[in-house]
DNA sequence: ATAGGGTTAG
């Protein structure tokens, strides 16, 4: 609560339907359990240490160690125990998870291989912990683990991301010898890369005697974790051997890193040379192609889907309701949707989403409302669809009945949801969802922070936007561009500046568009004209930035408000593309404020012309002969606009009052208490005069 | 029976 109030915040209001996460029961599990692995430690007699040599025979021999079971498994045991082993993995298989279990637990032939069946099983159904458990009964149960069972108990752990238990199962694979065991070394690579230790992945990498295909994968990986994208590609390029799985992995890997140009490419040669490309595969390069919006190749794709009957899959299925919702074929995204056997909640999702971002808010809410298990993603895609729609009202409203049903938003839903404060320019609402942000644990976090301090430097409050970002303790370059351009606009353009110098003193992060952008807007609004050009004409030598339309608009507006007219005019004609209509009408405010009659006609011209593509042209126009007095012109505009149809919707401004927000628009008498307010208004007039 | 790869929101 501390830090609530210390950036602006008035506390927290009770009773908004908040409910933190309790984790502490499963924290509690965990410590029980690491005490028992830490007794099997103590007890050398029980757990006797195997040389490695004898591991094979080990496993038989311990079927003596567990006297009970000898009996119930009779002579035949071995075989049977044999097929209770292929009976539940076949459940499994399945996914179910249930059956397997209850069949394990009722049949007396529980084998190592039925132990290990059923522990791996459940890693792989996403069961982590309770894979741990079952590990724990075998163990207790004097059943020994071979290689393969601690593959999937050390994936487990890492799934968990649990180091702890990783440790104390490392110390047994240690006692009984199996640290050298190929497939186990590559189990440890990837749990340690899973508990971000890159070192240690290394380090068993580099002392790793044989190493196979899955040990270079694993270690492709590294690299995409530092952050090295080329130094895992030149791995890859440079491994000994390659399978579909190395080729899956760098594809999805590209695809995640935004370059799904890249994955693409690698696809098409990966065909080329002859691999089947399997169900994960084309997964991932339909969702390369659905953030291409390259519909023709995805239609290709799909193809070759349908061809191998792959369609009515999950997975497949959902990145292909996601790449024609993104190329907005929505209905034939519908037909992959309705067509997939069983659906798991990301194919929901996908399908949600696609109605939701293509402007389809009711399809998307019916669908949602259908969905058997919500999870985040779920209400998240509700939420930034209507966000993307500016339906700033619904976004609170789904918002709210997020809490109310119990789930825990994520940095995402702050994130949007703190968006839609910003854009209403709404303190009491941002400061409200402040509060929740803090009693859920993420006052900590880059992207809500960023998304905090753009809330409150949107909503006037510069103070607190100052406070998050000295208090941030990473920031990216969207936090650096959201405190420029907050200060600059609300009227601390040189503080903006120097913000910018620090940036470039302290920071090697690379410049992108917008920070350019903030910084020049800075520029504009305190008047440092040669320096914005300067930093314009450095774009592209010094950050390696294009500069794009707004930037060019950027430069008009600053040329126009200090009065150098004439160069603004010739700026505007040099451009290599399109102005912005809003060059044209910076300028044209320049020509009023420097009164250039002459000028100004040339750029009204200009606008009318423009208007015919761009209506908004009109109304800029109409509000310049308005100020100008020019009335007639005014009403030819209006009529101008009314003919193209273009609803007034010109300037507005609000205010809120306890979360109520009152309108007011420039055409007077639109706020229904108007009468009371212009009495009020004007009896303070009147006071102001006296004094 | 196993370790490496998969889909949705930002």
């Amino acid at each position: 609560m501390a830090t609530a109030n210390r950036e602006g915040l008035n506390g927290i209001e009770e009773g908004d339907g908040v409910i933190i996460v309790d984790h502490g029961s499963r924290r509690k599990e965990s410590n029980l359990m690491l005490n028992e692995f830490v007794a099997m430690f103590r007890e050398r007699n029980k757990y006797p240490i195997v040389e490695p040599a004898h591991m094979e025979r080990d496993c038989s021999r311990n079927k003596k160690t567990v006297g009970i079971r000898k009996r119930e498994v009779g002579g035949r045991g071995g075989r049977e125990a044999g097929i209770a082993g292929a009976i539940v993995s076949g459940l499994l298989r399945y996914g179910r998870v249930g059956d397997a279990i209850a069949y394990f637990e009722r049949n007396p032939f529980r084998s190592l291989f039925s132990w290990t069946a059923v522990i791996s099983g459940l890693v792989q159904n996403g069961l982590s912990f309770k894979a741990m458990k079952v590990f724990l009964e075998m163990v207790q149960h004097g059943v020994m683990p071979n290689a393969v069972t601690y593959t999937s108990v050390i994936r487990a752990c890492g799934e968990l991301g649990d180091f702890n238990l990783g440790m104390c199962v490392l110390g047994l694979i240690v006692k009984v010898g199996f640290e050298r065991n190929l497939s186990v070394s590559n189990s440890l690579i990837t749990f340690n890369l899973r508990l971000n230790d890159t070192v240690s992945a290394r380090t068993i990498f580099d002392r790793m005697q044989s190493k196979d295909v899955v040990s270079w994968t694993a270690i492709l990986d590294m690299y995409v974790q530092m952050g090295e994208l080329a130094e895992a590609r030149r791995v890859f390029d440079e491994m000994p051997e390659r399978n579909e799985i190395s080729w899956s992995t760098m594809i999805s890997r590209y695809s995640q890193s935004g370059d799904a140009e890249e994955a693409v490419n690698l696809f098409i040669r990966m065909v080329q040379q002859g691999f089947k490309p399997n169900k994960s595969c084309f997964a991932s390069v339909v969702s390369a192609l659905a953030s291409l919006e390259a519909s023709v190749m995805g239609r290709i794709v799909h193809g070759h889907i349908l061809k191998i009957g792959m369609e009515r899959d999950a997975f497949i299925g959902s990145s292909l309701v996601d790449m024609y919702c993104k190329c907005r074929s929505i209905k034939e995204g519908r037909v992959v949707f309705d067509s997939i056997l069983e659906k798991n909640v990301v194919c929901w999702n996908s399908m949600v989403s696609g109605y939701s971002l293509n402007n389809q808010h009711e399809e998307a809410k019916e669908l949602f409302g259908m969905i058997p298990q919500k999870d985040n993603i779920s209400w998240n895609s509700l939420i930034t669809g209507y966000l993307e729609y500016e339906k700033f009202d619904e976004v609170f409203e789904v918002f709210d009945d997020m809490l109310l049903s119990g789930e825990r938003p994520s940095k995402s839903t702050f994130s949007s949801v703190l968006c839609a404060c910003a854009s209403l320019a709404s303190l009491q609402r941002g400061k409200n969802s402040h509060g929740k942000a803090i009693k859920l644990g993420f006052h900590d976090d880059i992207f809500v922070d960023t998304a905090l301090l753009d809330m409150y430097a949107k909503s006037g409050d510069v103070e607190s936007a100052k406070k998050i970002f000295q208090r941030m303790p990473k920031r990216n370059e969207i936090s650096w561009t959201a405190i420029i351009q907050g200060l600059a606009e609300n009227g601390f353009a040189e503080e903006a500046l120097a913000v910018f110098d620090e940036f470039e003193r302290t920071m090697s992060i690379a410049r992108n568009e917008l920070l350019i952008l903030a910084v020049l807007f800075a520029c504009s609004h305190c008047g440092l004209v040669d320096k914005g050009l300067h930093y314009f004409n450095s774009m592209e030598k010094v950050y390696n930035i294009q500069p794009n339309d707004r930037h060019y608009t950027c430069v008009v507006d600053m040329l126009s408000r200090s009065g150098r007219l004439s160069e603004a005019e010739k700026f505007i004609s040099d451009m290599p593309c399109e102005p912005e209509i809003q060059a044209w009408a910076a300028l044209l405010s320049g020509c009023k404020t420097y009164r250039n009659e002459r000028m100004a006609e040339r750029v009204a011209e200009k606008i009318s012309e423009l208007a015919e593509k761009h209506p908004e042209g009109y109304l800029l126009l109409s509000n310049v002969y308005a100020s100008a007095g020019r009335w007639l012109d005014v009403l030819h505009m209006r009529k101008q606009m009314k003919e193209k149809g273009l609803k007034r919707s010109g300037g507005c401004s609000w205010i809120e009052v306890r979360n109520q927000p009152h309108f007011f628009y420039s055409q007077d008498g639109s706020h229904n208490e108007f009468m009371e307010i212009y009495g009020v208004l004007e009896l303070v007039r009147s006071e102001m005069l006296l004094t």
